[in-house]
DNA sequence: ACAATTCCTATCGGAAATGTATGAATTGAG
DNA sequence: CTCAATTCATACATTTCCGATAGGAATTGT
């Protein structure tokens, strides 16, 4: 049910990636796509979808790459989310109708009611978390395990 | 994000069709399939794995077919989409990983625990509706636009 | 002018989802 | 005890989606 389409762990790697350089200028598609480690020539398309989506910006030319639009703490992992899906609406399929029970129009709207009430959740939880927080989020987890030297 | 499989779809449809002659003896695949406009040889695989999951019984034989193994209160959506999708775990697949900053471990678990928290708001939505009050919420449309006859 | 970079679109390959086919196993009914 | 109705099991075909690659056009700093 819950689809994590890679593309969307990419979006936001690449993302966080740019805001650990928030303010530096721009980073290329080529140098993300190293750190990062995701297939250069397909990184080109994620950064691009997310120019769409107002999330980046982008210089082109030499000395060029991408830059976040809004500070880390500003961007929300829904906003990223949102925008790697929003590429090819594909048109919720709709199951057959007919029968003596449960007919069409509202057997349908029954589940789009559901899955909307779970989508709306699955927002809310989302916008909630920003490219900052999970930094920090990671810099916790780094301090955790790193001490123990001295022992 | 989110995934709505038809087979998922289908399963909700065909256990709702059996909760409404729920204790009326078995009904038939074929039967489900016509009033619900499935393709009837694809709804037996998914009556099947209903089955696997312990959602319905089945009866061989003449006169035979599928009930719900408990009365439809009883029957939570969860149950159903959990049965339709653990037929084949997809194993979570993995981002590469490397570079200076954000490396492997937390990095990952960044994300997981994210996505952790929205599988668990979904279960828990989908865990408080029943086939029960999905047939309520339906009768309720059902009403709300009958009337108006005698203007 | 040149080279670095983003932009755009097309295409490929494999995996998953959807659907079909076929026959075996079970069982009630005459 | 045979027969027909039905589920069960599995294999196969088809379509759709996703990850990834490729080639070249457009842009722009030096």
């Amino acid at each position: 049910m819950l689809k994590i389409p890679l593309k969307v762990t990419y979006a936001i790697f690449a993302t966080l990636d740019l805001a650990l350089r928030y303010g530096e200028g721009p980073v290329q598609a080529r140098t993300i796509a190293r750190r990062q480690t995701i297939p250069p020539r397909f990184i080109e398309q994620v950064l691009h979808a997310l120019k769409q989506g107002g999330i980046v910006d982008s210089i082109r030319g030499p000395q060029g790459g991408y830059v976040l639009r809004q500070p880390p703490a500003e961007v929300s992992v829904a906003a990223i989310v949102e925008t790697m899906n929003g590429q090819a609406e594909p048109e919720t399929r709709e199951a057959g109708t007919n029968g003596r029970a449960l007919r069409p129009p509202h057997r349908e709207a029954l589940l789009s009611r559901l899955w909307d009430r779970v989508y709306q959740a699955e927002r809310e939880i989302l916008s909630a978390v920003t490219l900052q927080s999970l930094i920090e989020q990671y810099t916790e987890l780094e301090q955790q395990r790193a001490p123990m030297y001295h022992i």
